[in-house]
DNA sequence: GATGAATGAGGGTTCATTCAT
DNA sequence: TATGAATGAACCCTCATTCAT
């Protein structure tokens, strides 16, 4: 007979250790560690409530339900992953192409690197019926679409650089091409990730995608190094 | 007991529509239905029996459980898909090269475009814990990676072309690339898919991507393949 | 996806060889197979219907039901084992008393080892709710209380032998104490039943019990051995 | 979702009843009740639920599964039972012999008086697959067959009484006898039980077979304890 | 008669959510 | 605020029974 009883001693000990943050914020870490653990359909309410060393009714002090809660641990994930991403945007724009793509693609990675076992997770088991969890990744992606387009418009009309006509298109296709690589090689290909030539090979696909050289026509144009030079000059020069 | 059933009616019509097709794919046709309507949480066995017009034992006569269920229709699915997608590869091996990106682009869209609201579902809403759905959905994608990077390894070795130096990641990024566009495009950006750019961009970006040339330092190198032609002049010139 | 496969060779093999045997002697038999191999729990109609090798429609064409079905079986197992305890009552009456005790103990083992693994299935996991199976066993047992009773008054009456004076208590422990024994003894005590001494000690109880000794009053009646020799010795003395 | 429940008096009111007891406990009399009253097949965890006025999943708090519901049941009326036994055998080692026996006897009647429709239905219907029920009875009878060879063994040898030879069987015959005796009337034959005579005769019955009287043979052996004395009394003087 | 696909009531169990303390 | 026993709708699944063929 299995009587309700407590032995929550870990537990207990491991609630302490989390006494400093508040209780919102153990909740969090207890749904995040519970999900990554045990996985979606295991996350009950209760068990989140034992690991974060609270009782059941104090989650739904906090969260209205549990989808609110699950919706908050998302949110907070994509915002770090969006902290990373910005700050690295903000000297992107600043940067000659070749390097800014370079940028990019490593901001990605390091964005994925935030916690991939969470954001796995999140991805691969959160019910996406609601609006929660695809939704807030597809407006992060959205966002970034619109972001690397206006950088793109931009560039075209300050330097001579020949991009391509679509310029949605194009966008779409970058954001969408780094975010799918990096997603895919951080979550299951981690040895293609290890390589030197991934983040090189991803680079280049972008940069050989979006720049476009009249170079051919200029034989003799000498570019100091191979992608990132070329690509400047080749604009508008006709 | 069995008394009274009520009557119905609704779904007994339903039911003698599809009294023709076996009762095994009147069930997958409603566990497809419901899960598109109702998504993933709210498809439960006795809705789908519903759906289907037939009881909820019939399911079991078929399906050992539920997850065998979504299983079957998964691989279902999967098949069609592969199905779209091999015999579109027959010709594609034979075609010069830009084509060849060009029919394999298309294939994929063309294989997405099956059922883009089941794919979607299956894709984002069926828990990936078991073995079954994204499991075989990696299996379908990895099948196509060794497949292009076959392909390109005998590019290579038959013909001048000069490829990426890394096939390995050379053909997971070609294989993610196409896979991930057209997904999203599929599922999220018609309208983006529905202009010609998207598919001439696609195909230029991984033409771009794998192709090298080197008939710019080399300018008489005649390739005899369409391949080598388009390409080539892209390059750096010095 | 288990689809309704039937390699139904071993069971169509199986139902062959039950062939002459009428439909319903085929059904019970496989209802004590399954009954015994599987257990009560996992005994359902279809699994009993697959292993007589025909279809499930077969037993209700047989038995209204399924109560009807094991109350079948329950009656033909309490039949054979009635028909061993009739069969030697015959010569019983007629034979010495102590000789008869130990007719007596030898038939009912004889009785329970008919069947003892369907025994042992139908006495243990049957629901006794219905009036089913116990009921049946506790109507040979009152049948067999009385057949004693009635031997023992006719006993008492035309010989000179003296016994318990409540015929009802007496008659009731006997047959109790031998039927519980044996009982127990084939399906749990397999070891000790093995033993010589087992029936003999079964026999030197009930007739030490059922025989009240003149020979108290009559000190000199010297009893080889205990308890053999005395007992029988004590038959119509007087 | 919970909306307005239904007021249920009866239910609530036997709530309130209980309300004072555990919810363990609650429970526990519930199952016992609807046990006796529908019988195991009928016995369902929410039957029992609603008996004892508290909703399906409060059972699930304290039970893993239905079996550990039965089996906590099982428990505690195999341990009330063998309170009464054990209390009593306390004494009954230091008794003379037949005095012994009765107490024993007397002993097995109250622990089957303890409770004994209950006593019937864990007996006859629960399923005896798993390992708990029967099993605990037969635990407690093999603990009452070692106790009683013990018991034999050392009166063998203390005393100048003259005991079966094999104690393994005698031990067996002894326990089966009183335990099959006592159940059988406390359960079916109420009336004989009620005969002063039942006692009696089991007690005689016993004692005849486990004392084996050398008083026949040496008349002067002059046994010290009334064992020896009482039994051959016994017999009818005239 | 025989068949077996189909039926559906009902069983055991889970878990998000509530509320008296 | 915090607690956690209690709630009960709903889920997955079984299996005795029926009936059109």
């Amino acid at each position: 007979m299995r009587l309700a009883r407590k032995p929550k001693i870990s537990r207990v000990r491991k609630a302490r250790q989390d006494r400093a943050l508040g209780t919102v914020d153990t909740i969090l870490r207890a749904t995040a560690h519970v999900l990554v653990r045990d996985g979606y359909d295991k996350a009950s309410t209760n068990r989140i409530a034992e690991r974060a060393g609270v009782s059941i009714g104090s989650i739904y002090q906090y969260f209205p339900n549990k989808e609110a809660l699950f919706g908050a641990l998302v949110e907070r994930h994509i915002e770090e992953m969006r902290g990373v991403l910005v700050s690295t945007f903000a000297d992107v724009l600043s940067k000659p192409f070749p390097e800014a793509v370079r940028a990019f693609v490593l901001a990605m990675i390091r964005a994925h690197a935030v916690d991939p076992a969470l954001h796995r997770v999140l991805i691969e088991q959160l019910p996406r019926v609601g609006s929660l969890p695809l939704a807030r990744v597809r407006d992060v992606e959205a966002d970034a679409v619109t972001l690397v387009k206006t950088y793109l418009a931009h560039l075209a009309e300050s330097t001579s650089l020949v991009l391509p006509k679509d310029l949605d298109v194009a966008a779409f296709l970058a954001v969408t091409t780094v975010e799918a690589a990096t997603h895919k090689a951080v979550l299951h290909e981690r040895d293609l990730l290890a390589r030197p030539s991934f983040v090189d090979e991803l680079v280049d696909m972008v940069v050989r995608y979006l720049l476009r050289d009249e170079a051919a026509e200029k034989p003799r144009a000498p570019t100091a190094t191979a992608t990132k030079i070329s690509a400047p000059r080749r604009r508008r020069a006709s």
